[in-house]
DNA sequence: CAATCATGATGAGAATATTTCATTTTTAAT
DNA sequence: ATTAAAAATGAAATATTCTCATCATGATTG
């Protein structure tokens, strides 16, 4: 008989296109998922994926198990969320923290989302808080903190979201663009424009500037991606963002873009929350959920590994 | 996590209404069934049913649970039928022998809605067979037998379909009308209708007058319940039949019915099947499906499920 | 072209979860 | 009250699911 974890093993499986990242999703080891998956099978006496493939490539069997848990998933999901609620027992609080800047395009119609459907959930972002987030986290000041910069810290658990390049916007007529890649010093006479928070917490300083010890001729900060969009493409600087918050100006030919470095700098988001925590129903349900549309957002892009985009 | 396996369990237990009942239905003890719901409620963190009464009464937390086991359901059995389809084992075949005669009535729609969905199963009942249904169901010339007189033998299993009380319909002026119960010795007077089978098969003999050592003074035969019902009604019989047989008759007040003794004649219905079919999914898709409807049929409620799958 | 690396498969054993058995408690009926 | 049926319970048995360690495979790279 199939059962519902199958289906969100499945499911997790399409998201992340491997075992590997599937299973960590679902918080289970990759033999566990090898095992499982074999055994589905066995009960369903059908191949479900191709695993020679990245991404994993399913079959039609596969397909119509994925349909079915695209179809009832939701159901269940409703299900549990109304039982929470009847167990009445007091709703927690969300308070989270946004370490990546950039991150506000996804996460406020996660953020929507859930304001609908846990109401008694109080939810919030405190802007302007002088501390650090992850010690606020376990401090229980925060709930939640997206991150990309995980730190273990006893008590605390990460649940990666995607992973994501970035890239350096530049203005369509600028003599970078059209190169393949950037290099650390070809910015040491630039303007670089960036979010207005610690260098330390922006990837084009700690992965890319500071190790080739770097410093641009002059930093100019803007609060908005669009602003930040004006200034390069006016030519009054570069900057630098995650591929997909700059997709949008790349499609209607706004500004170019290049790699940082050969390799391109990467990263994976996570949301930081207590281990405690974790296991309430309406966090599942906001992870499940920031996890998807995170998904949806990328989906445009490529599936959200490093090796899947660098191949590409 | 909720499990498909609770809301299975869960619908077991709505038409069973007895932990007892339910748990012989999902093939499992009462015990297990105790436990498998003090863990499920420990889940959802609320209780969701009252054991104390007969039939149990769910709570709120119950219900919402069965309105999802009535939703999803239905689309998971889809989806193991198309992927049965897709395996491209090759299809059964499904004969029936039917003891219970009034059964039809019940049985097919079960009947078209598995031609509908399982067009790869022949399936037929072939009539006037002069062989005993349960050995030619073990000597494999039948697949499935709907009796009332379960034997064990070797390799058969008997699925459970419903209980039923076999009442005796009399004209709505005869003297029995009206009285709580009928004696055996009572009917020594009385024309008998019945259908045209082995009095051994036969209820009203074998747990009524053969005990009691009566026999009524003549004995009709008809081979329709509405044709029994017309003899019935203008005064010209007696005749024993199912609850639920009757019931649309009593309804219109076209004949009134008795009791069969102080306690009443009472039988369960089995599906007996070889153990080796019992496993293959169209089976257990027929068998369930049987349940459903004569639960459906029992009730007088129209079975929602069904519906929403044959508009689809 | 070997060496490396990442992914997925596999077998054995560990850890969980589920089920049964035997028994007790509870409830309803006489 | 007494009894019979139903449900709960604890402990043991069983089944399942998972992890660990390891291996095979294929891709990438120097």
């Amino acid at each position: 008989m199939i059962e519902l974890r199958h289906l969100r093993t499945l499911l997790a499986l399409r998201e992340t296109g491997s075992l590997v990242e599937a299973a960590e999703r679902v918080h289970l080891t990759q033999s566990a998922l090898s095992h499982q998956l074999k055994d589905l099978e066995s009960r369903v006496d059908s191949p479900l994926f191709m695993r020679k493939t990245r991404p994993v490539e399913f079959t039609r069997a596969g397909l119509r198990l994925l349909a079915l848990a695209d179809q009832i998933l939701p159901e269940v999901r409703k299900a549990e969320r109304d039982l929470a609620r009847m167990a009445g027992t007091e709703m927690g609080r969300l308070h989270m923290a946004i370490e990546c800047h950039s991150c506000f395009q996804w996460l406020m119609p996660t953020v929507d989302y859930f304001r609908d459907h846990w109401p008694e959930v109080e939810i919030d972002i405190p802007s302007g808080h002088h501390f650090d987030p992850l010690p606020a986290l376990a401090r229980e000041q925060l709930d939640l903190v997206i991150t990309a910069d995980p730190q273990p810290i006893e008590g605390i658990h990460y649940a990666p979201l995607f992973c994501y390049e970035g890239l350096l916007a530049v203005a369509r007529q600028h003599p970078l663009a059209g190169q393949n890649f950037v290099t650390p010093e070809a910015l040491a006479d630039e303007t670089l424009i960036t979010y207005p928070v610690e260098q330390s917490r922006l990837d084009v300083f700690s992965q890319f500037l500071t190790p080739a010890n770097v410093r641009p001729r002059e930093i100019r900060t803007a609060e908005l991606t669009i602003m930040m969009m004006q200034l390069v493409a006016s030519g009054r600087g570069v900057c630098a963002l995650p591929n997909w918050a700059l997709s949008e100006y790349l499609e209607r030919d706004y500004v170019s873009a290049v790699k940082l470095g050969e390799q391109g700098v990467w990263s994976t988001l996570y949301a930081a929350v207590r281990e405690e925590t974790l296991e309430a129903p309406w966090m599942q349900d906001f992870l499940r959920t920031a996890q998807e549309t995170s998904f949806a957002v990328l989906t445009g892009i490529k599936p959200a590994t490093r090796d899947a985009e660098s191949a590409a």
